[in-house]
DNA sequence: GTAGAGGCATAACCCAAGGTTATGACCTCA
DNA sequence: TGAGGTCATAACCTTGGGTTATGCCTCTAC
């Protein structure tokens, strides 16, 4: 389970991914502010822990092989992520004196914020962000007491007060355990089959929660089997086969590819708006005004 | 542009998703295979890098801390990039006794394969997956030579011999840089227009240069303004204005969530299917049938 | 043809991060 | 109250990765 230990230090792909940009080695090392043949080791210790030749050096430069080429691309990603992490870090620690405030759910803090982080960074180096992660009330609420300039929530309730406009739109998708007896379903399930299973689901007062609750129109749910109060202990519970449970379709890609999560089609409308929402007073500017329009994109 | 330092080292954090799921440091220091007071600093100097209280410690255990599981949200999708990337590698190494062999076209080893890897892995702990990464042409010849068991191809020309299945439909994406003309249309670009216009292309034959022939209909494309042989060289002209390229839309959900890269809207179907082919004579067993299920599933 | 510039590798040295074992302090529970 | 679990501290050691200094190679320009 532990990630292999040529993967978990990315400096070196880091590296080899400036090198590619660059074009030699030295002015990657440069890039990094380390010395050339700092770097020179660094890539060479690389290619002996992958085993792979992933560098054609010559006297006038570095270029990457076909297979360098290809880890490269692979490298990418992964850097992509952890720079992902490393903005969303920056944005929990910065001190309060700082630029732009941002407040978010659940959904939104784990799922879309930090790629918006980094697109934001791209247009504003520099800019400390400090993000408040809560559930979608109190993201409202710190938005209306202006604690924070800009907030992002799930579902329609809304304080007045407050201007909202649709970002995205989120699906819900009902998950089941493999061995579950839904996972072989091929007939949507019911909005009063769903309504009577048990299920695992999140507190009340969650967006996730309240957006299920609505789906069933009139019908009331069943007390909930477990309340968990993250997403990803219902994952587990539920792979551990605890019974079904609702979540957006942005936690669950990664399971429903690996086979640990079914997914059951459903027949009633699981959707849900996410909104960015700010005092219906201010108007969005400055970097503000630039998230919304990165999150808008997405 | 560098990887900040505490994002570049993911052992921390892979150890930190260790604790959240085993609930003590002591057991993620066994799982991690180093001692409980490795593990315990490590986690300390984790938190002290980013500035932030991530565990709560007791005498009967360690859980997270708010913060520290929306830390660990952010820090999981990392590590699973980590761990494609360590799969991809892993499969580009392997020798040639093993067990599985896959060739697969540039686009799919590029952004499908990886997390397929590592769903595989999940289902075979230990099975040896060999990777071959070429253009589709080549990864036809070499399914049909019987060099490997599986390959994955982008568009309809095959050779006879093979069986082939689509287990996923590519979308092709006009993109262009933010100042290009064609950055501001709301009304599509014609087959006519896309023509006429020198674009920046991947050399002839390659999947994705066929696919764009094919989409014109009868319509001759002009002459390319430049020919790149890496889907990232070709990114990296477009958005230095040499002109609009078609790209797999895999390729360019990063650039254009970034905004360095824009999608015009085309008036072509511009889609093609990517499809694993194994020989005809052969039926598909073992790892192989469970890597075309996976591809099958996403 | 030769000098110079740019590029990578090697050598010698140094430091600190992170590993280990041994041990202590604390809490809970039978 | 003692046993068994947890995490923290201390003392020590190894090694990966950094630095500067230097050499060799190849291409280009005069």
């Amino acid at each position: 389970m532990p990630l292999p230990p040529f993967a978990a230090d990315l400096t070196g792909f880091d590296l080899l991914l400036s090198v590619a940009r660059l074009g030699s080695v030295g002015r990657a090392a440069a890039e990094h502010r380390i010395s050339q043949p700092a770097a020179s080791a660094r890539l060479r210790e690389l290619e002996r822990r992958v085993g792979l030749t992933l560098l054609h050096r010559t006297p006038r430069g570095s270029t990457l092989t076909g297979t360098g080429a290809l880890v490269a691309d692979w490298a990418r990603s992964a850097v992509d992520a952890a720079d992902a992490l490393a903005a969303g870090l920056a944005a929990l620690r910065a001190t309060h004196e700082s630029r732009l405030t941002v407040a978010a759910s659940q959904t939104v803090a784990e799922y879309l914020l930090p790629a918006w982080l980094v697109a934001l960074r791209a247009a504003h180096p520099g800019l400390a962000v400090t993000l408040q992660a809560a559930n979608s009330a109190d993201v409202a609420a710190a938005v209306l007491a202006g604690q924070v300039e800009l907030g992002f929530v799930e579902g329609p309730d809304l304080p007045a007060g407050l201007h909202a406009e649709v970002v995205a739109t989120d699906r819900l998708t009902v998950v089941v355990a493999p061995a579950h007896p839904w996972a072989r379903r091929r007939r949507a399930v019911t909005a009063a089959e769903l309504a009577e299973a048990p299920m695992v689901s999140r507190e009340a007062g969650s967006g996730t929660r309240r957006a299920f609750d609505q789906a069933l129109g009139g019908l009331v749910a069943a007390a909930p089997m477990v309340e968990l109060s993250s997403t990803t202990a219902i994952k587990h519970a539920v792979a551990a086969g605890s019974g079904p449970a609702v979540l957006s379709s942005l936690a669950v890609t990664a399971e429903l590819t690996a086979g640990t999560l079914v997914a059951v089609p459903a027949a009633v409308p699981l959707q849900r708006r996410l909104q960015a929402v700010w005092r219906a007073a201010d108007q969005l500017i400055g970097p503000a005004r630039d998230l919304y329009a990165i999150a808008r994109r997405t």
